[in-house]
RNA sequence: GGAACGGUGGCAGAGUGGACGAAUGCAGCCGCCUUGAAAGCGGCCGGCCGCAAGGCUCGGGGGUUCGAAUCCCUCCCGUUCCGCCA
């Protein structure tokens, strides 16, 4: 959520920033939101006026009824009912018009970065790291998709995965679930120097949902529980951002680094039918998720920081990628700005975005209400809170990542070398080789 | 899931219709004392919005009342016991 008071203040600054994400009615719904700001504003002086009579009769009446002058009493009472009645009017249009605000706020995405880059869709996203390891020519041993190289090797069982949970779900096993669990453990590590790991829960309140933005907008896109009014988080973004709502933190303890590693589930209302095969898009998928909570002027360097954490887990596993950055008309509803580390998969010769790292301003913070304490040079609490700054992105997400290995680590004669950095995470498995028979024949019926 | 008891400032903990934005203690801040510190003494001291006037805030929401921390309804959360359970 954007600050409403710059609705007030710098009302043409908001709509020249959010233009820039190339959705023209957005700016109508700046206007709406400004008027009822507007408008709210008055209500609550009007209503504001009427509470301090009230509470100044209220008090006058209680000194009257000690002092036994009954009479006075009774007629202050008389004035201070038919204020009530004015005020409940107000009240009820107060709440009325604030509400509506609220969804118009909570509507509205973040102001861009004046650094982020201009441009309409994807195709205007710069690349800001140059393709790195990537082969001059590739052999033809490496154009094979990750599924079909898997599937023979007996490490990916979709077919049965479908059959226990549906379409869009996976299941790997033997060395590709090992490999899977692989990962997770070398992104954990790869950060543990100064991100406390967590382990968050994986069902979420209404209310924490909405902190990170994917309330009310994007309820579609998750699985909701509805008896119990809990929703499956999309991402491990979601507990931790919330980790710190409705507190006030020192900027002496900031910046605050955690990273999960959790499984995410998302229903991808509107994909069903893409990438179905393999494990490049599914319900639910493991990640290690990094996070960060910082003050406006720590943001950038942590932004470059997290991008470089992602590129070094990409680049430790000797896989070929690049980084681009996200522009304006492509960037997330909740994004101030963002990049993209993408990996080359040559068995369908397309680049996978495996991590995207975004600072988020302070839009966040405000739905989840984190804020911050500052303190002078010496050391003295300077009056007043802001909100936090969150930045967060994937260090490792799973699935592509393993797809990518499989794809760039596929040896002539269908078997897959694991890379290096992971075999002391694999009991020390090199190789992935054909399965024996029996593990191979696929499910039949009852 | 059942039952009982709870939720008040940074913490502990009073407060059952008005003088309560809230006693008291601890913590914190300022000063005195001290070579320095501790102890002691004196004073200040919750938060949010607002230029201010003022408004809001005793778990959330609603109600009763001229007036609610206090009474009523409702939801949420916590503790303990029972049940179930990895």
């Amino acid at each position: 959520m954007i600050d409403q008071r710059l609705l007030r203040t710098d009302l043409p600054g908001v709509k020249a920033a959010l233009a820039r994400r190339g959705r023209s009615s957005l700016l109508d719904e700046v206007d709406a939101a400004a008027a009822l700001d507007a408008r709210l504003l008055d209500i609550t002086g009007r209503r504001d006026a009427i509470r301090a009579r009230v509470n100044t009769i209220s008090k006058e009446v209680g000194r009257l009824r000690r002092d036994g002058d009954v009479d006075a009493a009774e007629r202050l009472q008389a004035e201070s009912r038919e204020l009530g009645d004015e005020e409940r009017a107000l009240a009820s249009e107060h709440d009325e018009e604030a509400a509506a605000l609220r969804e118009l706020l909570l509507g509205l995405p973040n102001l861009p970065h004046p650094d982020a880059p201009d441009g309409a869709d994807d195709s205007d996203n710069p690349v800001v790291i140059a393709p790195v390891g990537i082969l001059d020519e590739v052999p033809a041993h490496l154009r094979v998709p990750h599924w079909e190289t898997a599937t023979a090797l007996g490490i990916l069982d979709n077919e049965r995965a479908v059959k226990i949970s549906g379409a869009m779900f996976t299941m790997q096993r033997g060395a590709g679930a090992t490999l899977a669990r692989a990962l997770c453990q070398y992104g954990l590590d790869l950060n543990a120097d100064v991100h406390e790991e967590v382990r968050p829960p994986s069902l979420v309140s209404t209310a924490t949902l909405t902190a990170t933005g994917q309330l009310p907008k994007f309820a579609d896109d998750a699985y909701a529980i509805e008896r119990d009014d809990l929703w499956c988080i999309p991402t491990a973004e979601v507990p931790l951002t919330s980790i710190y709502a409705g507190e006030t933190l020192d900027d002496t303890e900031l910046p605050i680094r955690v990273m999960a590693h959790s499984s995410s589930y998302r229903r991808e209302a509107g994909s069903a039918g893409r990438d179905t095969r393999g494990m490049l898009r599914a319900h639910e998928f493991d990640k290690v998720e990094i996070l960060a909570f910082a003050t406006p002027e720590q943001a950038p360097a942590l932004l470059s920081d997290m991008v470089g954490r992602a590129e070094r887990a990409i680049a430790g596993l000797g896989l070929p990628y690049r980084i681009i950055e996200i522009c304006t008309g492509d960037m997330g509803q909740s994004h101030h700005r963002s990049f993209d580390v993408e990996v080359y998969a040559p068995g369908t010769d397309t680049w996978l975005e495996v991590s995207s790292i975004s600072w988020f301003s302070d839009y966040q913070a405000r739905r989840g209400n984190v804020r911050f304490k500052r303190h002078d040079a010496s050391g003295k609490a300077v009056k007043g809170t802001e909100f936090v700054h969150t930045l967060n992105g994937s260090a490792l997400a799973v699935p592509r990542v393993w797809a990518a290995i499989i794809e760039n680590y596929r040896n002539a004669d269908g078997s897959v070398t694991v890379p290096e950095v992971l075999r002391q995470y694999m009991r020390g498995i090199e190789r992935i080789e054909a399965p024996l028979a029996a593990s191979s024949a696929k499910p039949g019926g009852e």
